[in-house]
DNA sequence: TGATTTCTTGTACGATAGTACAAATCACAT
DNA sequence: ATGTGATTTGTACTATCGTACAAGAAATCA
């Protein structure tokens, strides 16, 4: 019935290999690279801990074939949606659309692994604080040309924004982003119950919607102090 | 010459636990707390390992102390820039006062330590990030009555958005002051050496001026669905 | 000064870390 | 069926972890 594949070159048999990923995302994910073991991952994944140095040699190459595992559909989804946002025509549903490209592939599946957007991009917020070598390495490489794209984008829709504080910006998403899907509980507790913080559909309109007026903010008068700054000074 | 405390009851012998506290501080929110050992910190203060389990007794106690050291005077300053921005008449402008005052105190001086609140603030950033459960406790604890306190200060400030909406972004706010502190060279970077992502006062002055414009987006309609979707559906 | 408390040092112990490697087992083409 | 290469297992090695503790040094008080 299910045709088998040819078996030579390719491993005709993702199911550890893929369990010892899948259980190391989700481990680094929640608790941070250092904090999680080999035989941690191993033992999630109901494997042994030799398994893991053959499949993927050293922890670091784990880590490595995680993001090697999910970059590239992520950003290909995301250059995807980008396109067809930069062909809406009004320009406030248009920045919208941007925003929106950016957002949904982080929090949905990048790739075909089932809800693996979500946790991916936790594990990459989590690899940032941490400021794991690995992790930076291959973020400037492989995010810092989706991020260009993007704030470009931005840019175009809003001209007479400085480019400079569109990145600042887009930093900012970025962080809230990495925020939403680190502490997800915080967002239920300050609302007593009233919203889920957990809900990915909820987070994706909030975020896009607080995203696109903070990016449509009046520039910062760099010249010019200008403006009465609100009081707030020493104390008392 | 100078006057010698009384020695009875407090401790007058600040040199090494306070440089253990410092290097502690520093280098839990550089690299996170699991990959910092108890020798790496004895190390940077030029201490003995001994001599840090003798004044914090355990390496969780070590990062409690720090946090014991700057909650206090940060919520403190937070909430007396906060009773100055309430008085501030006009609403546009108090709304900015009041994002102010949630926002100088965790990048300046929390304390009267020298430039520790960006630091502890970078720390929190991390322990969060890695689920620390130490910080969550104290986070819970400490922060959450300084959340609502400003939750609520903003939505007077602006009657016609839910409550929910003001959680979202304050959440969002939240993670973005975080980010900035975590990966600053992410911006400098972006920005093509434009911007520098480590300068303070600008990084407060975006992300006021950046969140005020998210606060002050229209409320989600969670009755209506409205407004058409801009496209950005299924692939090609 | 001598007694006493406070801090620092040096060292050691058990636990666990990442990784290596030989033996056992499995999948499959012939 | 059988041999061959791919995978899994079990175990071991070394390094480092957090912590404990006794002995030494420094400071403080009578």
């Amino acid at each position: 019935m299910v045709r088998k594949p040819t078996s030579k070159e390719t491993a005709r048999k993702p199911n550890m290999r893929e369990a010892i990923l899948a259980a190391a995302e989700e481990l680094f994910a929640t608790n941070g690279f250092n904090a999680v073991s080999v035989r941690d991952i191993a033992q999630a994944a109901g494997a042994n801990p030799g398994s893991v140095t053959y499949h993927f040699k050293t922890k670091d190459g784990l880590l490595l074939e995680i993001y090697r595992r999910h970059c590239g559909p992520m950003n290909l989804r995301r250059f995807e949606l980008l396109a067809a946002a930069k062909r809406v025509r009004d320009l406030q549903d248009r920045l919208e659309a941007i925003v929106r490209a950016y957002v949904v592939p982080a929090f949905t599946s990048g790739s075909d692994l089932a809800g693996g957007g979500a946790r991916f991009t936790r594990l990459r917020a989590v690899m940032s604080a941490e400021g794991n070598e690995v992790a930076r390495k291959i973020i400037a490489q492989t995010f810092d040309d989706t991020s260009h794209a993007f704030i470009d984008a931005i840019h175009e829709s809003l001209p007479h924004i400085p480019r400079t504080d569109i990145v600042w910006r887009s930093h900012f998403l970025l962080g809230a982003l990495y925020y939403s899907l680190v502490t997800p509980g915080r967002v239920s507790r300050l609302s007593r119950g009233e919203a889920d913080g957990g809900d990915a559909a909820s987070a994706i309109e909030q975020l896009v919607q607080a995203t696109v007026a903070a990016f449509q903010a009046p520039p910062l008068d760099h010249a010019a102090p200008a403006r009465r700054r609100p009081v707030v000074g020493s104390k008392t």
